[in-house]
DNA sequence: ATATATTGAATGAGTATTCAGCAAGTATCT
DNA sequence: AGATACTTGCTGAATACTCATTCAATATAT
């Protein structure tokens, strides 16, 4: 018995250590055992997101989650009733941050629509957005989307609105500036140049966030160079 | 034992139409038993593929590789030895006649670094390489590889010899026809882009071969104006 | 005291891997 | 040519293992 005791106390000691690395995200932490369903909720997401950067999509268990969060084995199944919806909260909150830092972007900006593409452009490469983690875990859902309809709709979801502010605010563009290209083909490749440029960055080592913001920078130039320069919109 | 004739009679007649399904690249495709070693590793890669792409990384199984090469189960740990080595194989096979293919359209280009671009813009988007069934399968892969040296390696080695004639080819480009643009940032951009296009096609939906390449082209003629129109390098 | 969160061992489903046996081909001998 | 042993591709049932899920017991909060 005692030895089960000790035992306990170690692996509580390895659990705090665990717990304060992964997430202590908590508004209200309250210690040990009580802490609000939400907040283990969120716990365990970032726990997932943690698993899914470092050991890809087909190689995270729910053990691996788990041990991440700092709690036993039997956890998820109680805060989220199976893998797969761990797994389908996780990409929910991540296009529901990612979709607030949008707006969020979009409201700050100006009027204008240079300003506007300009700000959204800015904020795709921001810091707290473009994390090698977080860019780890979209590309393990992505790698499985196709497959897999409820995770394309989610990650599609952000497409399509996305992409259509893209078409009007380059409509918007040319018609100011009378440029020549077809505005649907021209965001069409700016978002696809955002969606490669984030591909590089998981991948790639000595590629940095500022490098990808600077290419994404230099298609705006080349394409609108009546409205962008390289330090703003003009 | 009459039962297990008629009903090994069966399962051939069934696998019979798997295998002219999935992968009659036979050479000397000797029926039934003997085909040579390298055909029978062939068609378990082409089956392999259409895994991938039917069903994604981690839902792709021996068992349903086997089906559909209308094998046994025991097929694949025989020719190759692991699930592992035959996922390496496969994807080696993918690199091996992408790269084929990118230096056939090299060999094919006229010997100006536009021409050259062109070609070598032209040969992503050709009907040959660009398949649905083969980009989902390069998706799977990739999904992967962040978290897979192996995988990493082999999805890469491409992109660093890709990446530095793209980088030369720009760079001849700017000398040639005075462009501000660095010319490291506008190959970085060009091959984000035709990435982020190459993801759309395997995504999207109504979203075709030649509109991305149309797309890629819209770019070389916004960077490359003095060299590049819509209908080729001048 | 009751409700609620948490644990961790047991369960069971799915799947990679093994391997003994079988059958189609090939070589050798008579 | 026919018979014989030998090689090699292939099969599929048995094995071993990983992991999601369950649940009775336990700890903690109100």
């Amino acid at each position: 018995m005692s030895v089960v005791l000790s035992l306990k106390g170690k692996k509580v000691a390895v659990r705090m250590k665990a717990v304060s690395m992964a997430a202590d995200a908590g508004e209200a932490d309250r210690k040990g055992r009580k802490a609000s369903k939400e907040t283990r909720r969120q716990q365990l997401i970032e726990a997932t997101i943690d698993s899914l950067a470092k050991r890809g999509y087909s190689e995270t268990t729910l053990a691996d989650v788990a041990d991440g969060a700092g709690l036993s084995r039997g956890i998820v199944n109680f805060h989220f009733e199976s893998k797969e919806k761990l797994l389908i909260a996780t990409l929910q909150a991540m296009a529901d941050e990612y979709a607030a830092h949008w707006q969020a972007a979009l409201d700050k900006a100006g009027p204008s629509a240079a300003t506007r593409l300009w700000s959204l452009v800015a904020a795709d490469f921001d810091r707290k957005i473009c994390t090698k983690r977080k860019l780890a875990a979209w590309c393990a859902f992505w790698g499985e989307a196709k497959s897999r309809p409820t995770y394309q709709a989610l990650c599609g979801a952000r497409d399509v609105t996305y992409h259509e502010l893209f078409v009007s605010l380059c409509a918007e563009l040319k018609a100011e500036g009378s440029y020549a290209y077809d505005a649907e083909v021209t965001a069409l490749a700016l978002s696809a140049l955002m969606e490669g440029l984030w591909w590089r960055l998981m991948t790639g080592d000595g590629f940095s966030r500022e490098k990808a913001h600077g290419a994404a920078i230099e298609y705006l130039v080349a394409v609108f160079p009546r409205h962008m320069s390289h330090d703003g919109p003009k």
